[in-house]
DNA sequence: TTGAAAGCGCTAACAG
DNA sequence: CTGTTAGCGCTTTCAA
């Protein structure tokens, strides 16, 4: 049964140690004027009583914590876990330590004004800076730096790490259209997410272009997992008159429509041709490319951006655009490209 | 460019909206006893001034945070992950916030000592509870409640989760035993890892009890992912004496043995079989049983079980255990079973 | 129904 | 080198 007890507090250090408060607070903090064995003793104390300083009000007090706060809507989302895998290198090499506060829940928190309470609830308090995942605010009020990953604003009031999204969809759609496809299906990603509502701006702008009339039937809704994908494909091809090539949001959902097109005796590319974004974790095994780095890298770069910031005390409101790499399924074999 | 400044504290809420800071607070906590229209001319003045509360200062006055915290080593890590999907989902179905503590990196953190810090520092100050995942201490102090997730002591002084893997292993063992395998590769998951080292205590004690001496070249490091069961793969399958059969210590190892296999030539089951444990994400894809949930699941009863012990404010010594279910691959075919 | 005042545990001047 | 003291922003008695 682990022991529960009143946690001991700096007071009780300096009391059991024969010095004050501040000469402990000294100790603790590494500072150099303080003897070697008052040092020592404190020290000794630190250790028999099992002291562990109070986050809060030690927070409260300084200005570095060395903590870097990151708000995201749902951990458990591949989309997040892609991101997070970056943000935990980046903050393994660095000396900050990573605090991360979830709701848990994609729709309680996409709301910008809930967002902004989280950043100040972090900021103002607890950590030196913070990563915002999906954002959906414009601007914040906060009182320590702010770093944006994929921002649903194209251009926001602060810093931020952004895909390609835009461009490589309209390159992809390109090349879709140069194999003569007329009819593309287009399945969605998250409609909170930002860069899929991007990729879905490219394929509209594409179409245009090549003076193709968008077929509202051929967009169809999705989440950017497996099953979505299957489903969706299922109901693509399913249709009276259905799409040559399929577009997916993310490449989660580009093994669904794989599944789909398996399951009703589709070959691919001979077929059907299968489009998706990011990242693959069986890729290799499939015969694809290495799967694409790209939500991880965007952790990564936020941040180094944020620890950046944090040391300059300065706000710029940069934006770091990181290549969003497409890759080509054909029938297990990909064309990759950087977008 | 972000709006950067002082923030916005009780203070000056009271004094904008004619009130002492003591209304304030009252209105904030949702106390009954404020006049009805002091309460709205307070919530207005939040509103204009975006007041955020303090959350340093907040939980150090306050018993109740509604806040959970975890203390992870490495979310980047598939482990993590899967424990985080789990967990995600119960905070989203709760009334409980959720605070993730890393250091980024398994080896800092992996010390006892470490963790009763991590623990303390959150408990002792922000969370009405934690979570811990893979821990290593055999006991804890903290204030509030606390619940370890696979932790490496199996009869541990705190509640915990745990798999059935020594269980697990023995049974796998046994049926590749059945098959009439006598020289069985093992591929080790992390040895920070509890579970891990069960399963390769439940190997070891299967041929022990079949009579059959442990050979230590076919016991290999490896790390639970498909890189390293792939490299320890061919390893295995490239001795002088190479084993009949390999038993990866989850299915991430396994997919990378199952590539090892298909590039030396090797059919699987008639040349090798291969068994693994846990979860694997394209499994649909590939033929196999739909993922192991263990992970996740345990995750998830851990927040259960922790808001359990919030609310009744004891610290039972409980044990709660998930069952391993394990996945024997046969050439994209899969016999599962829970063990 | 409200305000004044006392701290929570800590850090940071400021004296010695 | 060390102790005293004044708060950080908040909740919570205790009076009014």
């Amino acid at each position: 049964m682990p022991t529960r007890k009143r946690s001991v507090t700096i007071q009780d250090v300096a009391k059991a140690s024969g010095v004050s408060v501040s000469t402990v607070s000294r100790v603790l903090n590494g500072k150099v004027d303080v003897a070697d064995d008052t040092q020592d003793r404190v020290l000794a104390v630190i250790g028999k009583l099992g002291y562990t300083s109070n986050l809060a009000a030690r927070s409260m007090r300084s200005r570095k914590k060395n903590l870097i706060g990151l708000v995201v809507p749902d951990i458990g989302f591949p989309y997040s876990i892609e991101i997070m895998k970056g943000i935990n290198q980046a903050i393994a090499e660095s000396a900050y330590d990573l605090l991360v506060y979830t709701t848990g829940d994609v729709h309680k928190s996409g709301a910008a004004s809930h967002e902004q309470h989280y950043v100040s609830l972090l900021n103002n308090s607890l950590t030196d800076g913070v990563i915002i995942v999906a954002s959906a605010a414009a601007d914040f009020i906060t009182d320590a730096p702010i770093v944006a990953v994929d921002p649903h604003v194209v251009k926001p009031n602060y810093p931020s790490v952004q895909g390609t999204n835009y461009q490589g969809s309209l390159e992809i759609m390109n090349y879709l259209l140069s194999l003569g496809h007329q009819r593309i299906g287009f399945i969605c990603g998250r409609p909170e997410i930002g860069s899929a509502g991007r990729r879905l701006l490219g394929y509209r702008d594409a179409l245009s272009s090549a003076g193709i009339e968008v077929d509202e039937n051929l967009i169809v809704p999705g989440d950017f997992t497996t099953p979505s994908g299957h489903e969706r494909g299922v109901q693509l091809l399913s249709m009276e008159n259905p799409p040559t090539a399929i577009f997916a949001a993310n490449d989660q959902s580009a093994i669904g429509v794989y599944q789909a097109a398996d399951e009703l005796g589709l070959r691919i590319p001979d077929d059907l041709s299968v489009v998706g974004f990011d990242n693959i974790s069986e890729a290799k095994y499939l015969g694809l490319t290495t799967m694409d780095q790209c939500l991880a890298d965007m952790g990564y770069v936020a941040i180094q951006m944020l620890i950046q910031l944090i040391k300059n005390e300065t706000l710029e409101k940069q934006i770091h655009k990181i290549s969003t790499k497409l890759v080509v399924r054909s029938s297990c074999r990909a064309l990759t490209g950087s977008v």
